[in-house]
RNA sequence: GGAUCGGUAGUUCAGUUGGUUAGAAUGCUGCCCUGUCACGGCAGAGGUCGCGGGUUCGAGUCCCGUCCGGUCCGCCA
């Protein structure tokens, strides 16, 4: 028997017990005749003593960091207590040990403050799943996946799994591709997403399905990104868009509550695409904090219903906001104080190449109710006073201004306010702030290709009211400029995103389900019947055959680990991650492969035999 | 595809205006130490300054190229 116990469950109640314990040398701390050594393993670390007994045998075998140690010894109390650990009372009286395995010494320390940077500990990732930190990171990982699952077997979902080789339809994002030895110069897919299936499986009538499974994007990587990556997919027949908001809030709530003890409010905020990309110039809104957006100046077909404001800034001969498209002003309270250093910083990080601004136009709304602005030359106290009234700045505040073309504005403006946010402390790690984003546009027009494509995915449903604009409209866009006056830029769908601190979490929408409307949806995104035929007929099909109504979402499970445990990037909590270039560098994967593989897969012709 | 930051001891980093023998911490090795838990003390080993080229009397330092890593933009239905 290699153990009795593990490192992490004897206590003083345990004293005077004989037990046999096995684990990693965490550190040896030799002192003339006694020695102790810190022996680790998954669920903690006990300390063993060697006495003097044992001390030439210890001499002719010595313990090095990361060696496997097998002890058998009589648990006691300790004279000093360690509270820092739970077994901090007692220690194991060594009377017998066995090196069960040597290590080389690791090429970092294997602690919580390890001395390794991450390029080190990727190549050794199997020594830095040993430290804590990552390890209560996967801990954390199965304790959402638990959660998950209890939750979803609750409400009857049924966890079915989908196939992993299948059809490649370039929509979206790039797949991944495995060549077919059995079937020449043909190749499967690596799913994006089960979405085809789990509609199919909806028209088989599994009215309620789940899965938490791997997704592959052949598309370049982020923080919080990379090329597989795991979804919690889920799909419901016979609802509506509510019975999925409320189901899968319900599913967030029972995760906040079992993994980190919060309670969720009972109501979750709600937000149309329209109003954040409005007041916060992006899809995805961090609400942890207040600051807004105030619209002075936008061309009108971007916003229709909303009321413009260029009577602030016009009337004089300051070119940069005469002549722009948009202007968007974001009050930072408290801001007034700010110098010119401060600002010219703010300056500065507007104009790097990443966000692209040409400037920024600041107006300090003094304590004494005076202003002194970058513009003073071209506006008045009254001017700045009335733009100071818009934007609700109250003495003491800073008001900066954005100018340009609209896309970039409103971006840039997104950016800022982040930044700020960031700034004044306002983004708290430990606040969770839920919201859903609805109603976003059905399609988005692709510049590169003048053409429309799907915002979300082709089996999304229009508004029903908004089907119309659809098939009445030719998709054609003659005037790419003018693109979002075109009819299809203000169809809504039936499409919902989870958006938790600024981070999208979750998305999903209610389907199509009649065949001659999924027909008109692939024929706006430019595929004729022959074209649809191919790569979706199998789907078209299985609509002639009774397919119920039905919707679902996605939840991005790496991302959701990250949130709650409070990271930004998604690898320190995936076993064995990818690095920026895709690559995984314990592995030093993607490898060439033997021309014998690439002839067999008839990717390469056989030199000898041509 | 683009921008940007970095690459110096096993590891994390410092290295001034281009100038003597490239340093610190930690880790590692040896010796000493009976109550440590970041043990302590003494001694020691350890460097192709990512790689290639250039400028210079002289390059870790400046220039060009290249490779690798981080972050971001594009991309991610």
């Amino acid at each position: 028997m290699y153990r009795t116990h593990t490192c992490g469950e004897l206590r003083i109640s345990d004293a005077k017990k004989e037990v046999t314990l096995s684990g990693w040398v965490q550190t040896v701390r030799k002192f003339g005749s006694i020695t102790f050594v810190d022996l680790r393993d998954r669920y903690g670390i006990t300390q063993l003593l060697f006495s003097e007994n044992l001390n030439g045998e210890l001499d002719a075998n010595p313990l090095g960091r990361e060696f496997v140690l097998q002890v058998t010894g009589t648990v006691n109390e300790r004279s000093s207590k360690n509270s820092n650990i739970h077994t901090g009372d007692i220690e194991i009286l060594v009377s017998k040990f066995n090196i069960l395995n040597r290590s080389s010494t690791p090429p970092f320390t294997i602690q919580d403050d390890t001395d390794g940077g991450d390029d080190i500990r990727m190549k050794y990732r199997f020594l830095d799943l040993r430290r804590n930190a990552v390890k209560k990171n996967l801990e954390l990982r199965y304790a959402v996946s638990r959660s998950a699952r209890n939750y979803l077997h609750e409400k009857q979902f049924m966890d079915i799994e989908t196939p992993f080789l299948i059809k490649s339809t370039p929509e979206g994002a790039r797949d991944f591709v495995v060549p077919s030895r059995m079937n020449p110069g043909q190749f499967y897919a690596l799913p994006q997403s089960p979405q085809t299936f789990k509609q199919l499986l909806m028209v088989s009538g599994y009215d309620r399905y789940y899965q938490i499974v791997k997704c592959f994007r052949d598309e370049d990587l982020r923080a919080d990104r990379q090329p597989e990556f795991t979804q919690i997919d889920c799909e419901m027949a016979f609802v509506e868009q509510e019975d999925i908001l409320i189901m899968f809030e319900g599913m967030l709530r029972h995760i906040f509550k079992d993994v980190k003890n919060i309670v969720l409010p009972e109501k979750i905020e709600r937000m149309s695409w329209e109003e954040a990309m409005w007041l916060y110039g992006n899809d995805k809104p961090d609400i942890r904090f207040d600051i807004k957006l105030s619209n002075i100046k936008f061309p009108l077909y971007t916003h229709p219903s909303r009321e413009e404001h260029s009577d602030l800034i016009n009337g004089t001969d300051f070119k940069v906001f005469n002549e722009a498209e948009t202007i968007i002003a974001i009050n930072i309270p408290g801001g007034s104080e700010y110098t010119r250093k401060q600002t010219d910083e703010l300056t500065e990080w507007v104009k790097r190449p990443q966000v692209g601004m040409n400037g920024l136009v600041y107006i300090k709304v003094n304590r004494d109710k005076s202003y002194k602005s970058s513009v003073d030359k071209f506006y008045d106290a009254d001017k700045l006073g009335a733009i100071a009234r818009f934007v609700k700045a109250q003495p003491g505040d800073l008001i900066l201004l954005l100018a340009g073309a609209e896309e970039k504005t409103r971006k840039a403006a997104s950016d800022l306010r982040l930044y700020m946010g960031e700034k004044l402390g306002l983004r708290k790690p430990e606040e969770f702030k839920l919201l859903w984003v609805l109603d976003f546009p059905l399609f988005e027009y692709d510049a590169e290709g003048n053409r429309w494509v799907a915002r979300h995915h082709p089996f999304t449903s229009p508004k029903p009211d908004h089907i119309e604009r659809m098939i009445s409209n030719d998709p054609v866009i003659k005037d790419a400029a003018g693109y979002l006056a075109h009819p299809y830029a203000s169809i809504k769908a039936n499409a919902y995103d989870m958006v938790i601190n600024g981070n999208e979490i979750g998305g999903g929408s209610i389907r199509i389900y009649k065949k001659e409307l999924q027909e008109k949806m692939f024929a706006a995104l430019g595929m004729d019947a022959e074209e649809q035929q191919h790569k979706f007929g199998f789907l078209l099909g299985a609509f002639e055959y009774g397919a119920p109504p039905h919707g679902g979402l996605a939840f991005g499970f790496d991302r959701l680990c990250a949130i709650l445990g409070g990271s930004e990037s998604i690898r320190d909590f995936i076993a064995f991650p990818k690095n920026n270039s895709g690559r995984d560098v314990m592995l030093d994967a993607p490898s060439s492969i033997d021309e014998k593989q690439l002839v067999e897969l008839q990717i390469k012709t056989d030199l000898k035999q041509a």
